[in-house]
DNA sequence: GCGGAGCATAGAATAATCCAATACAAAACC
DNA sequence: GGTTTTGTATTGGATTATTCTATGCTCCGC
């Protein structure tokens, strides 16, 4: 337990450098007594005498007030430092912002959106992982993460979330399946296929709740939680996939050609959002972040 | 003005490090609503959350509360090393002693008492500064020199001084001067002689009121501030002197046998002193080593 | 001496800190 | 699903710091 305070502290050291109580004390826009008082005190505690008295002209450092005071500068300073920083991490636009991003998200948009952000605020850093939905909530909610860029799904009540992009589930089959030649699916008409189902939560049951609307009880036939393994196994003519993310081109992996094709029934959108933990107080810098990212999607929209 | 305190820091810290409040606050010995409290204040007056508070699991540090508490750590830990020290210069052996002292001790004296304290403590360092009584003073009361060595002759009552030494003045001759044949030499014998007089105070008046308490207006030929000048000049037989300090040998600089001499007469003792200010509160150090000073001249005494 | 300069002290008001007790919310357990 | 457990926030009251104004005290310079 520290025995003395900063502020006993910054009163000594004015009034080193001013060789007087009353004018170090006029500096601070306080009474002359209480910087009296106040390093009276701090000489009590640190068992030291810090000043001489030269009654009437003032006092100076002693030389062991000297030595003490040489290295509470270093303190103080640093002191400052630290009240500067704080004072701009609530104001300015910089400092580090760690985000999470859902796994399939991630290589989609956190590039763009980062790189983005980074051409506006250069001295802006970041801290970026993905992860599972779970893996996201537990970040938000263990100070891993300001900001987690997931989908709406099951978000728990614990999290505010702001609406980035609505995106429609697709189907993805194969180039040379049958279905292909339809502009649109209905998804009743995918009930006796095989599923190559995108496992991983919460897209799992995003994609099941869909289909379960349409009255299909799918045959899973595949399962894989790697977006790039569903795509390839639905190349392979394994199946078909019903997915929200469309990645650039329509070849798998491995070259075999994919089609993507508009689900004719009503569905649920998919819904992108920047996710916060709803208790905590958001610096300027994650609200500056965020309201990049809603503009950010608001284009994305416009160009398509 | 700093904003925050240390003790706050502190206590945010013990937080972290403990993912509690309740266990922070019983680590320090205080209640939890102090601990409780401070951390509110703190966030409140940097204007930052720190912290995010799990319901009946503790709390954890936000990402801007990481940033904040690693620097806040730096600076908590040099206050504790500043406390330590302050702890030891209190108590311990060890540190910075400033000493200044009289021109004409200062080569006596001072390597012996500094070598001979160091040996026994060798943490301890010395700043070393020689200079006239006046200048001396001056040191003592502006904080240069926390302590002084010195005759205590027109000693100022703002002034401590613990006794180290009496030496009685004595005589010194060219070495083929008539007076040379006498043991004892009486003040009054000098009476037609010139005189060479160390020029510096406050050896000046102490000599020559040592030469008019035996009734003698001397007569000043020559007179020099520099003891070695002084010894030349009697060397060279323009005169006799009267001193204390006796530097060892029977030589002057430049080879010229001289011859010392007691005096007859009963004649006032210089007092040699360790001086202080008055108003001044001894750091642990500055009272061992004046006790080594002490200790010291008992030892010089007992051999000689 | 006597006035001026400047730090220390006294006393009162305000603010910070502390504690004990309690309210409260989520989690865990049955 | 309720009940207990765990851990933080709040409340109210006592203690202690900090601050103020006013005044005392001591040395300096004239």
């Amino acid at each position: 337990m520290l025995r003395y305070t900063l502020r006993q502290l910054e009163y000594a050291l004015a009034v080193q450098e001013r060789g007087s109580v009353a004018r170090a004390a006029a500096a601070f826009g306080v009474a002359q007594p209480s910087v009296s008082a106040a390093i009276a005190k701090l000489e009590e505690q640190v068992g030291l005498q810090l000043f001489i008295r030269h009654h009437a002209q003032g006092v100076t450092a002693a030389p062991q007030g000297v030595r003490f005071l040489a290295e509470a500068r270093n303190l103080v300073a640093l002191a400052q430092d630290l009240q500067r920083e704080t004072d701009a991490a609530g104001t300015a636009i910089e400092g580090t912002l760690a985000i999470g991003s859902f796994m399939t998200l991630a290589p989609a948009f956190a590039p763009q959106i980062i790189a983005g952000f980074r051409a506006q605020y250069p001295n802006v850093k970041f801290r970026f992982e993905e992860g599972t939905q779970e893996h996201l909530f537990d970040g938000l909610r263990n100070g891993r993460h300001d900001l987690a860029l997931l989908y709406s799904v099951d978000l728990p009540a614990d999290l505010d979330a702001v609406s980035l992009a609505h995106f429609s589930p697709h189907i993805l089959l194969p180039a040379h399946h049958p279905l292909c030649k339809r502009r649109k699916i209905a998804l009743g008409e995918l009930a006796g296929e095989p599923l190559v189902l995108l496992d991983v939560m919460p897209s799992r049951t995003y994609f099941l709740r869909v289909l379960a609307a349409a009255g299909v009880t799918p045959e899973i036939a595949f399962s894989s939680p790697s977006l790039e393994v569903v795509r390839g196994l639905v190349g392979q003519g394994l199946g078909y996939s019903i997915l929200i993310t469309r990645p650039h081109g329509d070849h798998a992996y491995d070259g075999e050609a994919l089609a993507i094709r508009d689900i004719a029934d009503e569905t649920e959108d998919g819904v992108i959002v920047l996710a916060s933990l709803r208790q905590m107080r958001k610096t300027r810098l994650a609200i500056v972040f965020e309201d990049y990212c809603v503009r950010h999607f608001e284009k994305l929209k416009g160009r398509s």
